[in-house]
DNA sequence: CCCGATGGTGTCATATACACACTAATATGG
DNA sequence: CCATATTAGTGTGTATATGACACCATCGGG
C-alpha cells in the first residue's frame, strides 16, 4: 500500500509521496413526472455552494468500485434503488470544485416514477425532481454535467428501448409517443409512429384500457423484454 | 486545501483525512500500418507487471486537466502529438492495481501513421504497434479498456467523417473502402460504397492518380473539411 | 343527443439500401 | 507486340423504409 496512517486521532491519517485528488461520483437521475422530464436534484446544505441545488454523489470509498459507489450514494442521498445506470464519464477540471482537487466519475440513470413513487424526499436533506427545461443553477460544474447527460440520454432513447424505463408497466400508445416527443424535443406523426414501434413486434396488446379519462379510452400495451431479446438476436434493431 | 507537506525529505508528504486513490490516464492509439489496425503499446520496464506491454498512460498532475494529462503522456512516452482523441471514461475496479487504489480515465486517439511516421520508438523504452486481432497479454484491465475502446472506434466510424484521420491526405476510394471493411471486418460492396461516399459531396477529386502500382492507376480524392462543415450544417449525416 | 376530446386506421410518393457483372486502363513477361 | 494479370470504374432494378397526409370511431359529460 502506497498510504499508511499517519496520526492516531484521524485527521490526516493518510499520506502519500505524491498529491492525489479526490474522486466522488454524481448522479444524473431523469424521470417522467406530470408529462415533463425531470431530474432528481439534492439541495446543499454544506460549503461549498450551500443552498444550492446539485447533483446527488458523494466521495468513492476505497475499496468500493464506481458503481457501486454511484449506486450507494444514490440511495442515501434519495432511496432510489434498483435502476438503469450507465457510466456518462470523467470530469476533471482543476478548479471544479474550490476545496481541492476532485475528479467525479458521471453517471446518468433512470428511475420509472410510476414503480417508485417515493424518491421524492426521503431523508432529511432537500430533495426534489426538476424539468430539465426550467432548471435552477446548479453547483459546482453540474451544469455541464448535466448537459452531457441529456445529450446521452437523447441518443440512447433513439437506438435503445429505454423509454419503458420511464413508464408504467402498461402504457397507451399515445404515452409512448408524448415521451418521445418531450424529450426528443419535436412532434412525431402519430400513425407513422404506430406503424414502427407495432412492426417490431415487441410489445404486447393487452385485454386492458385506459380508465377514468373523459374519453374514448386507449388499449393498453406493454412492453415484452422476452420478445426484444429475440427481435435483437434476429439482428433488429429498435430506432424511433 | 485538503492536503498539506507532512515530511521534509519529499516521502509521504501529502496528507489527507480520508484515503484517496490516484488517478491515471491511460490512452488506445489506434492508427492504420500496413493494411492493419493498430494499437500503439509501451512495454513496461517497472513492476507491477514489469515486460508486460500496456496502454500509454500515466498520473494525473494535482493541477492538471484530465485531456491535458492524456495528452502528455502521451507525447511523453511515444512522441504523438495533436491528433484526435476522446473520452472513453473510468476504469475504476478497487483490485486492477496490485499497488494502491488507482482509477483510470481512458482516453481514444487516432493517429495519422502517413503524417506521423515517428510514434514508432521515440524514447528508450519499448514502444510497438499490435495489430488489434493479434495482441499479447496486457497489463492491468488493459485488455477491457482496449475492447471498449474498440467497440466506440467502429460506432465512431460508422457516424462521423473518422476514416480520414487514418489515411494519408490524398487516397483512393479503394483505399477507402479497404479501411472500412477492416474496421468493421466485413466486406462492402463496391458500386454502393462508392455511391454513397460521393453522395456526400464532402471529397475533392483531384487530378491526380496512384503512382508505382502494377496495373491501372486509381484516382485520388482529398476530404474536404470545409464541404463537411456545410454538408453538416444542412443537416447530412456522414454513414458508412 | 349533441359536443368535445382522444383513439385508431391506410395509401401514396419518395428516398434509401442492397444485390449484381461487365468494360477500361495499365504494367509485366514471354 | 501480344497475352495475361490486376485493379479501376461504372448503372440498373428491386425491395424496403420513410414521411406526408385526413377521416371515422368511441366515450363521457352536460
Amino acid at each position: 500500500m502506497e498510504y499508511e496512517r499517519a496520526t492516531p486521532d484521524g485527521t490526516l491519517a493518510y499520506s502519500y509521496r505524491h498529491a492525489h485528488p479526490a474522486v466522488t461520483v454524481d448522479c444524473v437521475v431523469f424521470g417522467l413526472d406530470g408529462g415533463r422530464l425531470k431530474v432528481l436534484l439534492v439541495q446543499r446544505d454544506l460549503d461549498p455552494f450551500a443552498g444550492h441545488w446539485a447533483l446527488p454523489g458523494g466521495f468513492v470509498r476505497i475499496d468500493e468500485d464506481l458503481e457501486t459507489a454511484a449506486r450507494r450514494e444514490l440511495e442515501e442521498e434519495t432511496g432510489v434503488s434498483r435502476l438503469y445506470i450507465e457510466q456518462l464519464g470523467a470530469f476533471g477540471d482543476p478548479q471544479r470544485d474550490p476545496r481541492e482537487r476532485i475528479i467525479t466519475v458521471a453517471w446518468w440513470a433512470v428511475v420509472n416514477l410510476y414503480k417508485q413513487r417515493t424518491a421524492a424526499a426521503s431523508d432529511a436533506r432537500n430533495v426534489g425532481w426538476f424539468a430539465v427545461d426550467d432548471l435552477p443553477p446548479l453547483a459546482f460544474d453540474h451544469n455541464r454535467i448535466l448537459d452531457a447527460a441529456l445529450a446521452r440520454l437523447r441518443e440512447t432513447l433513439r437506438r435503445e428501448p429505454l423509454a419503458f424505463e420511464f413508464l408504467p408497466g402498461k402504457f397507451s400508445l399515445t404515452q409512448l409517443q408524448r415521451f418521445y416527443e418531450i424529450v426528443l424535443g419535436r412532434p412525431l406523426d402519430k400513425r407513422n409512429f404506430r406503424k414502427k414501434v407495432l412492426s417490431y413486434g415487441v410489445l404486447c396488446e393487452l385485454a386492458e384500457y385506459e380508465a377514468d379519462v373523459a374519453h374514448r379510452a386507449a388499449k393498453l400495451y406493454s412492453f415484452d423484454k422476452h420478445r426484444y431479446g429475440a427481435f435483437c438476436a434476429d439482428g433488429g434493431r429498435f430506432v424511433v
